[in-house]
DNA sequence: CGTATTTTTGAAGCGATTCAATGGACGTGG
DNA sequence: CCACGTCCATTGAATCGCTTCAAAAATACG
């Protein structure tokens, strides 16, 4: 596999990669082929044969959780630089999720035992690894903390700020999400339904919090997204804007 | 430090520890010290700087998060063989829980940026510490589906289960949940209130599912909880016990 | 044995979901 | 370019599961 390096330099800095030397980095990406998914492909469905470990060049995808009845819950978004399915690195188990692109996406892969065999020589990049893991469970433990304690309202805001640092954009008006996110969606991540999101949406928007257009939503105001997150009161963020 | 496999050599299964040569394993614990709590002590809280890396050798702790308003959140409980604060071997970062005893318990503990430097140099540990960190990923990730799409009642039912796989003990009349257990911790590790788990508890009381007596619970028809875990009509079950 | 903590239970209230119906946006094909 | 079907968003009304509050009962503990 060619060096792509040349067309997406920023991966060199990816927590998978960042302080690898050259060599080793050559023979990683020696073991691993390129991937290209269009979006709406799926990389890997929940239940099957956990096979390969990805990380993502460019694009986006989403992964997911079914329930036994056919509810969807968004785990996360991937984006470029974050890897996914470790757990095919670890020997005979199931993909516990799905992965889809949303758009155009490219990956790097590797098949598990070769992942692993790269991981138990090099001890730097199990370190990188576990980094990146560890950042993922306190992820995970806030989102769960925010689902047993907070309201909706809260709960979509805290989603949107995630999504700021994920895929924000600093625009005229404000920073916009650069993702396509329908309410259903935005109810998915933050377990709620696609009714209330639709109706505190609105409300921000009537608010001038947000904007939305496209299924693409514009934060004009994210101090006050802040306010409402940490419930805060309203006042003490207008003069430090 | 003393080779602590004489006196707990179920350790030497540890997931941490699992599959590691013993030259290896005199210097994990040469770099090591033990330490030793009474229950209720804090071993470290949330929001500390993280210095230390811990192994439970024997005894238990709760591991839980509190939100800016006070409510608690339990994240996990922590038994013999489990690690904790990895977190500190990733440098200058907080402790993002609190660790309390709730049993007489005994840990190793390590320096952050020692074990930093074994992780650094002895691959098979950081394989070892990626195959932890992904179980646990998984772990949380079920318990957010839960939480974002599944009703009380079906989620103490799995909370109960789950303390079976940690701490259940078979006994005759079925399994005991070997330790304390107040409703309002059960409530924080569900994402309700100790309410609604003493109207549930009660209920079950009634049916013959479970038995409590001291904060503590023993499950009698462990497949009756799965039928209220899984949403299974429990008729289907009744023959197969 | 008395105090503190935990548990139970009823009643009221509410936040969020559910259901249903409408409206809008978008893309495709006639 | 309009018609049509599909998908998504909005909104009101009804309902409900769960929380909240309060008070009493039970249990733990020095």
């Amino acid at each position: 596999m060619a060096e792509p390096f040349d067309e997406y330099p920023e991966l060199r800095l990816a927590p998978l990669l960042k302080g690898l030397d050259n060599d080793l980095l050559a023979r990683i990406f020696a073991a691993g082929t390129t991937e290209t998914l269009q979006a709406g492909d799926t990389l890997f469905a929940q239940g099957e044969p956990a096979k390969r470990f990805y990380l993502v060049v460019d694009g986006r995808l989403r992964l997911s959780q079914v329930t036994a009845n056919g509810q969807q819950v968004v785990i996360r978004f991937l984006t470029p630089g974050q890897i996914l399915a470790i757990v095919a690195a670890l020997g005979h188990e199931e993909y516990p999720a799905t992965a889809e692109a949303v758009e155009p996406t490219k990956l790097i892969g590797w098949g598990g035992e070769a992942w692993h065999a790269l991981m138990a020589r090099e001890a730097a990049l199990g370190v990188n690894v576990v980094s990146i893991l560890t950042t993922r469970i306190q992820e995970m433990q806030d989102r769960f903390r925010e689902l047993a304690t907070e309201n909706v309202e809260r709960r979509v805001a805290r989603g949107l700020l995630r999504l700021i640092r994920q895929a924000g954009r600093r625009v005229e008006g404000g920073v916009l999400i650069d993702m396509q996110l329908t309410r259903q969606e935005l109810a998915e991540m933050t377990g709620t339904t696609l009714y209330s999101v639709s109706r505190i949406l609105t409300q921000w928007e009537t608010d001038g919090i947000v904007r939305t257009d496209k299924r693409r939503v514009l934060v004009r105001a994210g101090h006050r997204l802040v306010a409402i997150a940490e419930d805060l009161p309203e006042d003490l963020l207008t003069d430090d804007r």
